[in-house]
Formats: structure tokens, sequence, C-alpha cells
DNA sequence: CACCTCGACATTGCATACAATTTGACCACA
DNA sequence: TGTGGTCAAATTGTATGCAATGTCGAGGTG
């Protein structure tokens, strides 16, 4: 847990308030899997660690729970969420139906600039996946939701963009949870033939190759048991 | 401001949490219009009205901040959100893109049940129409927005049906701001539209009309002026 | 008369104190 | 031994106090 501190809080000018810094931090980690599901994250503990009052830690995980990655019981306390089969499945078909449309959208307004941009954002990902280790491993799922994230930007659509980001954070909890393999590296290619398919200005064919991304991550799932739950998330919780 | 005492905190069991209740309460009160955007709303307004302290008070705006319904600035509070023209453009683009995916898999799932729900829904929508005044247009408006919030419960993704419960909610705030005649009138007639293709599985047929009726709402909206905003958004905070 | 400065007021940001609730352990007892 | 009950520790829920920041008007000055 202590790991947290290399997420620096950047004093730096701008970061609106210190509970969003923390929003952040606790993301990443959640994200990255430094938190498992589960992990309990109690209000004076995340305010300790990163020298804050309960109040303004209290007002991060609110956030975090309002974008799900963390479940908050009443008097019980914040676990990082542990998304059920079920979830993770509507998770992805919420992302079969919006990504396509935020291809769609990129292609009209993405410039040169743009796909410059993309395509260093690809050579890091590249980079990450020739590397060992888990740093390596975590900071290549990270680049690769990075992508989808640039790609909703680039649409142009902040509502869309906000979706995206909390379906990108939970996609990764979801794989860390049921991930069979490494299957992010074959996600590597697929990201460059959309990346290409955009340049072209092919727009039906950029969708297509972007379901089928989908479809892929998704089938290197094991989503099929555990599906008993309901007795307080049966047992999972640890 | 007083108005919100009428939509009761229910103190009945379940209400999870006091500022869930609060939400609650704005929510229906901003989507209602009896809140107008640009009103402040301020901690302790909020929480004397509702009797409790600003704390919780607090952590009431903040989720409506998530949602967008209310937009907060740095040590000047909370205010109920003023959306630019092109937010709103951007809110009925993320609708064009959902909602179609939503009928698509509320028909692979709805029961003859649900159907009769439906048309019960359709029926109050059709009752507040041919009643007048702004509190039968009030109803009316919500019960217009009620049922595209069926349709996403419908279709058994609660992820998207989260998305759509801001969007429907957002919504509300354009229509209020840029809204031209009554035009939720002739939505009605598309909904029934929508309904029958649905309860005949046709598909295609049913996320064609749904889109048509999004376009239709936006199309009633006069989102051309008022597009010069930026010096603390224009004096419209009035 | 316009403009700038300064200071009182109001409101938010944050920390802390207290109350309510849950949890787990210990102990009595069948 | 296993069952149930009571209590103590820990944690969350809420209220409140203080500091920081922004607002607005009064008063002075060019």
């Amino acid at each position: 847990m202590t790991l947290l501190e290399n997420t620096a809080i950047s004093a730096d000018a701008g970061m609106e308030d210190r509970s969003l810094a923390i929003r952040e931090a606790l993301r990443n980690a959640i994200i990255d899997r430094r938190l498992a599901p589960g992990t309990k994250l109690s209000e004076a503990e995340v305010g300790s660690l990163f020298d804050v009052s309960r109040t303004v830690a209290r007002a991060a995980l609110q956030m975090l729970t309002f974008e799900g990655l963390v479940k908050t019981e009443r008097n019980r306390g914040a676990f990082v969420s542990n998304p059920s089969p079920e979830e993770a499945r509507q998770i992805f078909a919420s992302r079969r139906l919006i990504e396509p449309g935020i291809v769609a959208a990129a292609i009209e307004r993405i410039t040169p600039a743009d796909i410059a941009r993309f395509r260093a954002q690809l050579d890091e990902e590249a980079r990450h996946m020739n590397e060992r280790g888990p740093t390596a491993r975590r900071a290549e799922i990270k680049a690769s939701g990075d992508f989808h994230l640039m790609l909703a930007s680039a649409a142009g659509n902040v509502i869309l963009e906000k979706f995206m980001d909390e379906l990108v954070a939970r996609s990764s909890l979801v794989i860390a949870l049921y991930g069979r393999s490494g299957a992010s590296s074959c996600g590597h290619s697929e990201h460059t033939a959309v990346l290409d398919a955009l340049e072209k200005g092919d727009a039906d064919r950029a969708a297509a190759l972007m379901v089928h991304h989908i479809d892929h991550i998704e089938a290197d799932l094991d989503l099929q048991h555990r599906e008993g739950r309901g007795l307080r998330d049966a047992l999972t919780l640890v």
C-alpha cells in the first residue's frame, strides 16, 4: 500500500483540489493493479498516507465510488471494486456500443499532428511490450488504455470522453481479475490497424476493427465461474 | 427555493443515505426546472433546507457535480449547470450513439409485462399532455424522460443505464435553456412508435425511430446564439 | 467623475470532535 | 463442544470550528 507514494501528488500549480489528486493516485494504483480488487480503503489510512484529513480522503473515495472503481458499503467502508463476470460483460458491451462511434467522430476531426501523437503513443506501447517485469507490464496496460482515451479525446465530445474514462478504468480492473494471458500484446497490432484505417479516413473499416479489437480483449477473459455471488460478494472480498 | 420541500425526503427505510436523498431532491428540482440554470446552491442553504449539516449537503452537491448537473468553482460554490450550445450538441450526439444500442439490447430481453408497463408510462405521458399549466408541463417533461430511462433499464446494462441517467437529466437542462416550443408533445407519438416497433421485434426500425426521435428533440432547440461565453459564464449566472 | 485600494462580510476548504454502527472476541452456559 | 450474549475496539457518519479565499462596497485620489 505504501507504493502509492511514488504517484507523487504534484503540488504544482493548477491541481484543482487535493481530493482530485488523491483520486488520481488511487485510480492509477487500481488500474495498475497495485491495489487488488477487494482491498479495503479506509478513510483514515488513505488520509494519513496522503497526509490529509479524513474529509478530503472521503471525497476522493466518493468520486471513485461514482465511477465504479470502488464500492462503498454503508458503515463498513470502501473497497476496491470486485466486478462480477456479468458486470464485466456489461462493461465490454458498453464499449462495443460507444467506441465505434468515437472512432467515427474522431475521423472527422483528426489532424496530422494528432496522428503523429498517436504514433508516438503506439511506439510507447511497443517499447513496454518488449520489456520484461511487472513494472513494464503495468506500463503496457496503462499505455494500451491511454490509446483508447486519446481516441476519445480526439472525438471532441467531453461527455463520451468521460464515459470512456470510466469504461477504460473499469476494464483494467476486469482484466486484472479475469485476464487469462498477456493478451494486451496482441492488442498492440490491432491498435495500429485502427490507426491506419483512421489515417486513411476509412471510417467503416476503423470502426469494424475497433469492434473486433474489443471482442478480442473480451474473448481473452475467463468469465465462466465465480458466478455464485450474493452473500456479501461471496468471499471474494479477500 | 422553498419549493424543494415538496420533494419530501422519504425517511422511509432503505434510503441509503441522507446525501443521496438530497441529491435526488435537487436532481428532480433541476430537471423539473424549479431550479433555473445558474442558480447558486450554497452549502449552508442546502443544508438548512434539508436540515442537515454542510458536510452532507456538500456530499450531495459533489455527486451532482459529477453527473454534470451542477458546476462547482473552487472557493466560489456550486451552481446549477448552464450548458453551452456546444455541450448541448455533445449531449445529443452521445444519445444518438447510445440509445439505438439500448433499443437493440432491450428488444432481446423485453417481456410482455415490460411492454405493459411501457404502455402505462405512455398513458401517463398522454395524460399530462392534455393538462395545462406549468405543473403538468413539468410532469410531462419528467414522464418523457422516464420513458427513455425505462428503456435503458429494460436493456439490462447497469452501466449504460447510469450513462442514460446522466444524459437524460442533462437533456432536461438543455431543453429548459434552449427549448423553443412544447416540442415534447410531438415526442409522445414518437415514443409510441418506438414501442410498437419494439413490441414487434423490429430492431432496425426501432433503432431508426429512436434516432429520428432524438434528432427531432435536438432540432427543436435554438442552439445558435449565446456562444459568446467565457467571462464567468457571461452574466447568465443571474 | 472615474478608478483604484482597502477592509468588512460571506462562503468555501479543511480538520477535528463526537455519535452511531459494525465487528470480533471473550465468556457463560447448555 | 457449540451456542448465544455482552462488551470493547475500530471505523464510518455527521456536526461544527477555524482558516483561507473571494465578494462587494466605502472612501480616498488622480
